[in-house]
DNA sequence: TATGAATGAGCCTTCATTCAT
DNA sequence: AATGAATGAAGGCTCATTCAT
């Protein structure tokens, strides 16, 4: 135990320390590598009370994933909601995207790279909180679809392909992020604005790439 | 076990099935929850082989990421090598990429999801093979940023920015390519290169996204 | 726990409605099994009452055992000593026995069937409240015994030995009872009272069962 | 661990071992307060061996009552079928069960006195158990009863209700049979069939207990 | 080349019990 | 009279790993 004399805490501060400790201990470790006897530790109480509170391992796994993905997604919706412009409402959530990933590493972690360790159960709740990520990127890019000169030609799909695209580009840039100190998230998230969506624009606008080969002819 | 007889089968060959069920377990289970016990009984051998050809868990992992991230870049490097323009050489490494992650789920999961329950060495094992692919295609985007009208606006940094948003959107496009039967490896570069690619020509060309509000002043 | 506000109630009836659901629980679930938090849950009160009016989970059963063996020890007594006849006490004893039983499965199952998983204390009390009820069968046959035609042929012993017989057989007819819902604990009695005590008093005269090929001699 | 020094045991022995073993304990200590722990140290191995051959605690559980009820069924059958005579069977019968439960008393113990704690798959067993036991001794009793001067006043019905007085008188009386060293299962079983059958036989020829009080009128 | 037998260590979970209010 | 907060201890189960053959 880490040597704090543990005080009587009301059970909703207990609870909510718990699962601080349980996303960074469950990041750094894995669920299965993850042994509650250290979230407890960290946490500063016995094992029994993280059992009384949170009722198993799995469970407590959850609570971790419903809490970010919720905090994720108000953050996000937080950022587009300000902005007028669908170009705009897109740069501002991905920011916030961004930013979030960027502050709380460990809640994206148990967000995104759990991959397949887990019960059924934990990775329909995985998957869920996945989905709904994917899905407010992929509303801001409809929206930014719906808006631009030529909106007829993508659909649905095309929204969502984007989406995928972008989170993905996403995540993985915060690998980036983390070796380059001087960047910030707002400007990787101009980058990829740049790199992605001019291009998406040119595309709608019926610019298409073919290799130079073929454009030659 | 698995109720073929077994007879005796050469070291190398052997070695060589271990790995490949090693993968399949690997990638469904996670490295933790990955049992010996089964991966030796799917192989149709008993455990102390395993640990006989191996040594132990951790290094039949290793053995499985090394294996893999050599077929991937393989993979890569020899779809990039028949082509003669830089162009031609991203889209056909991207597609090899895709081809190669689509085809073999298992592999790339093992290289890529298996985010942090693994000990120091074996992580170290993992960001290696992650690297090495990085590299391959931050050096093709190199070369097409090269080639590009306004090569000097871009550096190093800006082509491994690029390789970490392309990758990053691929492993995100292959969730969805599961999910549209209807589409190919070889189509879903396409649309990537559309959107990626086109984008950062334009941007090497000078144009670069401004939010709206700016642009209407 | 049970959604009743809880009033202030004096120690003596809390003291009883706890013991009340003890008796329950440890009936349903068994010595072990049963735990302290469901019978508090269930009693309508939080642990630490239980443990500051019945000091321990042993106390508490040791205090369950002796309520019942005084009850069916009681209720034995008082229908034993209304009648005259030595006949008719066993009778009335043995009906009351059954009607206990029968009215009161979980207290039976306490006193009777918690076999051995008891710490030695424990299992000390059971056989003492087992001894009283034996001791008060034991007490009715002598009595029947010494009114019988031939009081000499049997002594202190055999008068235990039918009164082990008695309840053995009491007991187990008890579950047959269960799946024979015509019948009444009376009947029951009746019946046992016609196998068992008609032959003892037979064996009192003389006769004895040989084995029909002795018999033929 | 008992200080032998284990040797390589080959399965069918060691898991009968562990059996015999957990008899035992399950009958020393209830099934819940039987720990794994102790049953394989006394058997001299290892818990996970105990789990590699008996999968679980309940599994080991079942295993005892398996064998030890087809083991009494067994030494009942045998007994019985020597025996011409429905009377003389069931003597056996009788005898046969005096003398396992006196001889195994555990196993007795594991197959009867366990009653609640358990979870319902092992309920289930053990009651099945039971009533293979039960259905022998009623079925005797029927024979005899077929034999006797009045079959027709008794059924299906008494000759369960004879074997479930029997059966308990039985048990009960395995505990006085503890007390009285000089006591043989052979002589218990002679003093119960004359306190038993030869009041049946009475019955069935007609004599029915009465009150004194009612006798006398 | 191959394996049946065996275990030390660790993890999830639960429970009886106490402390401070 | 009453309870929410807290824990030491133990138990069931599994796993990576080895030994002897």
């Amino acid at each position: 135990m880490t040597e704090k004399r543990r005080r009587r805490v009301p059970r909703q501060v207990r609870e909510q320390q718990m699962i601080d400790v349980a996303i960074r201990v469950f990041a750094k470790r894995g669920y299965h590598a993850a042994s509650v006897d250290e979230i407890a530790d960290l946490a500063g109480v016995s094992k029994p009370m993280v059992y009384l509170y949170l009722d198993s391992k799995e469970n407590l796994f959850v609570a971790c994933v419903r809490r970010e993905s919720q905090r994720l997604a108000g953050a996000f919706q937080q950022a587009a909601r300000e902005k007028a412009s669908p170009d705009e409402r897109l740069r501002a959530g991905l920011a916030a995207f961004f930013g979030f990933v960027h502050e709380h590493r460990d809640s994206w972690v148990v967000l995104h790279r759990q991959a397949s360790e887990l019960s059924e159960r934990i990775a329909a709740e995985v998957s869920a909180a996945r989905r709904m990520v994917m899905a407010e990127v992929a509303g801001l890019v409809r929206d930014g679809i719906a808006e631009s000169p030529n909106p007829a030609r993508l659909g649905e799909d095309d929204a969502d392909f984007v989406a995928h695209a972008l989170v993905g580009a996403a995540d993985s840039l915060t690998d980036w992020l983390e070796n380059h100190p001087d960047e910030s998230p707002e400007r990787v998230t101009l980058r990829l604005m740049n790199m992605a969506w001019v291009g998406m624009r040119n595309v709608l606008g019926g610019e298409v790439w073919a290799s130079p080969a073929s454009a030659k002819r």
